[in-house]
DNA sequence: TGAATCTCTAGTAAATCGATAGGGATTCCA
DNA sequence: TGGAATCCCTATCGATTTACTAGAGATTCA
């Protein structure tokens, strides 16, 4: 699948604000700063996370991005497939509906089940537990 | 992973020399035909598969391609990645050594497992003998 | 009103992709 | 010994994609 830069940037998006729990709008430029991202760029990318559902906006001053639903709900594998477009290897069908029958279609098969299982079932609420407990055990490491 | 057509070119090279099963070389323009490659490009890619150890080869009248080991040897999984350069989401090192440790190392290493666990375990013996199969079926119930 | 923010449309430099071109080097065979 | 057939090598090219940047417009709040 192989993600884009693009892809990892709203990922990490996401995940600021996830991280945020917060209410409150937070706004682009500090989203750009905490994550260093190109701001502008970040612009793009969370106009499109907005097209695709996941987050709220508000304008003007304080204005700034919300998640659209809690982060339980929100899974990696939905977020990289509305950014990249197609995902995972499924063959490009062209414009011609019916599968060409070729030896490999099995393994992309395969490979697309394998693929899903692990970022459909990844939600952002994971990502945030996993990541909290990471850091309390290094913090814990670290006095020892 | 999102295979290139490069890849996928060369998929098909491998998996009809396989199917051909003969020891005489092949011709890179039967090859071509075969599978509706365009021979130049084709060149590269077996040279390319060459250099990796997939295939031997001979030049001159007679001359062509041939597998340089048996197809149960080969895998899905080796080709894709000789190919392709890296394969999977392992996300981009940049020159740094150390991993960013970032909230979705897990993920990316939990994708790039659960995608070997299929194409490094394929092989073209596999592929072959599945494709046969397949065929053998598709008569039959023609038959009927 | 005006400052702060999101929003929308363009544009752009660099890289990559999917080829094509044109010989050169080997090998076989008559 | 001299082609003819084949693989081998390097270079180039047009189209597309990627990662960004520019700049002006639309909203919101104080």
């Amino acid at each position: 699948m192989d993600v884009s830069v693009k892809g990892e940037y709203a990922l990490r998006a996401v995940f600021e604000l996830c991280s945020r729990g917060s209410s409150e709008p937070t706004k682009i430029a500090d989203i750009a700063a905490r994550q260093r991202i190109p701001q502008k760029f970040l612009e793009l990318i969370l106009s499109q996370l907005k097209q695709g559902g996941f987050l709220n906006s508000r304008r003007g001053a304080s204005g700034g991005y919300t998640l659209a639903k809690p982060a339980e709900d929100i899974t990696v594998g939905a977020v990289l497939r509305h950014i990249e477009g197609r995902l995972s290897t499924a063959r490009r069908s062209d414009d011609n509906s019916r599968p060409p029958d070729s030896p490999f279609n099995e393994v992309w098969k395969q490979v697309d089940a394998a693929l899903s299982n692990v970022i459909d079932r990844t939600t952002f609420a994971d990502l945030l537990e996993r990541w909290k407990e990471k850091r309390s055990r290094r913090a814990v490491s670290f006095q020892i």
